[in-house]
RNA sequence: GCGCCCGUAGCUCAGUUGGAUAGAGCAGCUGCCUUCUAAGCAGCUGGCCAGGAGUUCGAAUCUCUUCGGGCGCGCCA
């Protein structure tokens, strides 16, 4: 970050200079080959369309000045189509070891929110049944854009939205119910679309051993108690597996509570007013098909019970009246059929395209021994999320959701992910941080002390090849942390931590770090130390452990 | 039939607000432990970015189209 707002700030009071405009289109970017230099811009061939002179004049003229502007530029080169190629200084890559050491664990993170107030809205799964694969990777992904958006300076909150008022809640209830009576003696014939899992059996005998005359109430008030208790017992497991997969939400947010305070309602009536509804065949349908979808939607049915959809406008009128400037709903792609509808829903309502966005989360495809294990809640067949994190550790789970981008299909290795070797990219990372500390332990036996800030004279030995390298990459984290956040996808911290780790493990190979000169010793402990501190914070963004020993 | 996502090395995938010679890991082959953790490092092999057309200084990236795969398309949730 110091390095591109060095050059952005220079090139823009030079173009400035020259009676131009900043083109949007001008990248300042690292360039994949090193040896361009260590930051590319095409500024020159960007702008001579503007200023109508070839881009090789234009960039020849913003050379002659950008010494005076950027003081950390070393070079600067004109590649042959018109890139402008910056090579900075040592003692400027230098200055990246200061900076991270007075970020601490805030080095990275930006103010690119500006204290915009977003929400995530993750998991949400109906309580019906225990947390599956699918969910976990959902939870993994809605976790860590949490946990990025606040790093970028965004004030996040954390959403679980329950599904209480509908149909899916009855069925528990009487799937339990039916259970209840199947454990009294009774016959019972078991429904098509009837919850199967050996839990609902477990909830029953439960209730049966705490009240042994519940099979004898009425149908109605017994099944209303099973739902209850039911949700409630499945709620508290679903707690308990998000909290051991180190996943948190601020909100437990109920469509029950919604509709009791009367919030469907004046959505209802909002939208009424604005002329969006109108009643046919006895149901009341909303023209969204006036705001892009493909169709008009129904509210409330001819039955009068409302859809699914009704409450969810009345509760994303609701997020924004809280005062949550960004929604952010994560969602499995099974779902995706319904974000038209919730598009028309937003703008209908007068929000902005940008103020919403959905992640969908694509299908996880649990392999074991090479094997597909197929899933089904309501067959009662399916490997649970905690089932799988006992078996490969959460920090394994959560870096194989995290290191896919979300909406493509993810291949779960069970036995791939239980391994603790180097096939597995978690280890690498956290690898690289147990050996800088291994490093640090013996360099204290040794009896080096380090001071909790470097300075330019504790520095000066470095300079090589491979400290530049790891200079350049901790410099360019707080770019990666700001531009994951903005694009929601947490897998580019994965992907630059694995870079980071291998700069690591080559440098460890290529340099000894306690060699008998205690100065360059010193230096080379200090440079570690920032490494540690950064993989340690972007592993903190995935919601890893980084460990001291392995 | 309509809509969304995807198609990049033998395999699993990065790279997609258009930028230089398309990258990793795994698998395969070569080397490297009397020195701080070999859970590691260095190197080799491997590509018509599914096919075609267009947009322009420039396309894996944008548009159109064909093919192939996944998922949706109810007054279900």
């Amino acid at each position: 970050m110091r390095a591109t707002n060095e050059i952005s700030i220079a090139l823009k009071a030079i173009v400035n200079e020259m009676g131009l405009s900043w083109p949007e289109k001008a990248v300042i970017a690292p360039p994949k080959d090193p040896q361009h230099g260590d930051l590319s811009c095409n500024l020159a061939m960007v702008l001579s369309k503007e200023c109508q002179k070839p881009p090789r004049v234009v960039a020849e003229d913003i050379c002659g000045k950008i010494a005076a502007k950027a003081p950390g530029v070393a070079k600067v080169d004109i590649a042959g189509p018109g890139f402008l190629n910056f090579t900075f200084k040592t003692d400027f890559w230098l200055g990246v070891i200061p900076d991270v050491e007075r970020g601490g664990a805030c080095y990275g993170s930006s103010k690119a929110g500006a204290g915009r107030k977003a929400q995530v809205e993750f998991v949400s799964a109906n309580p019906t049944g225990p947390l599956h694969i699918g969910h976990g990777r959902g939870a993994a992904v809605g976790d860590a854009v949490a946990r990025l958006l606040n790093f970028a300076g965004f004030d996040t909150t954390r959403e679980y939205y329950i599904n209480d008022a509908g149909r899916q809640m009855r069925l528990l209830g009487f799937s339990v119910w039916l259970r209840i009576q199947e454990l009294a003696g009774k016959e019972v014939e078991i429904p098509e679309d009837f919850y199967r899992g050996e839990y609902i059996v477990d909830i029953a005998r439960e209730m049966l051993a705490r009240n042994p005359s519940l099979p004898s109430l009425p149908p109605d008030k017994g099944q209303d108690i099973c739902y209850e208790y039911a949700m409630n017992q499945i709620l508290d497991g679903i707690k308990k597996d998000l909290a051991d997969f180190k996943v948190s939400h601020n909100v437990w947010y109920t469509e029950k509570s919604l509709v009791d305070k009367g919030a469907v309602e004046s959505a209802f009536n909002e939208l009424a007013e604005a002329g969006l509804t109108y009643d046919k065949d006895g149901a009341l349908w909303f023209a969204t098909s006036r705001f892009g979808d493909d169709q008009d939607r129904v509210l409330r049915k001819s039955d009068g019970t409302l859809t699914y959809f009704a409450s969810d406008i009345a509760y994303h009128i609701d997020k924004y009246r809280r005062g949550f400037d960004w929604v952010i709903n994560v969602l499995g792609a099974d779902h995706h059929g319904y974000v038209p509808r919730m598009r028309a829903a937003i703008a209908a309502i007068g929000r902005k395209q940008e103020d919403f966005d959905v992640l969908l989360i694509q299908l996880v495809n649990l392999i074991e021994k090479g094997q597909p294990i197929s899933m089904s809640t309501r067959a009662g067949k399916f490997e649970t999320l905690a089932d799988v994190i006992r078996d490969t550790g959460t920090d394994a789970a959560r870096f194989m959701f995290l290191y896919r981008k979300s909406d493509s299909p993810l291949d779960f290795d069970l036995d791939l992910v239980k391994q603790r070797t180097m096939d597995n990219p978690v280890y690498y990372v956290q690898y690289a941080h147990a050996r800088i500390c291994s490093v640090m332990r013996r360099a204290e036996e040794r009896g080096l002390t380090l001071p909790p800030e470097s300075d330019a004279v504790l520095l000066a030995p470095l300079g090589n090849q491979e400290d530049l390298t790891l200079l350049r990459f901790l410099e360019r984290f707080e770019d990666t942390a700001e531009s994951a956040a903005l694009a929601l996808a947490p897998h580019h911290i994965s992907h630059y931590l694995m870079e980071l780790a291998a700069c690591l493990h080559s440098y460890y190979s290529k340099h000894q770090v306690l060699v008998d000169d205690n100065n360059t010793a010193i230096a080379r402990l200090l440079l570690l130390r920032a490494v540690k501190s950064v993989l340690r914070n972007g592993l903190d963004l995935v919601g890893v452990e980084a460990p001291e020993i392995m």
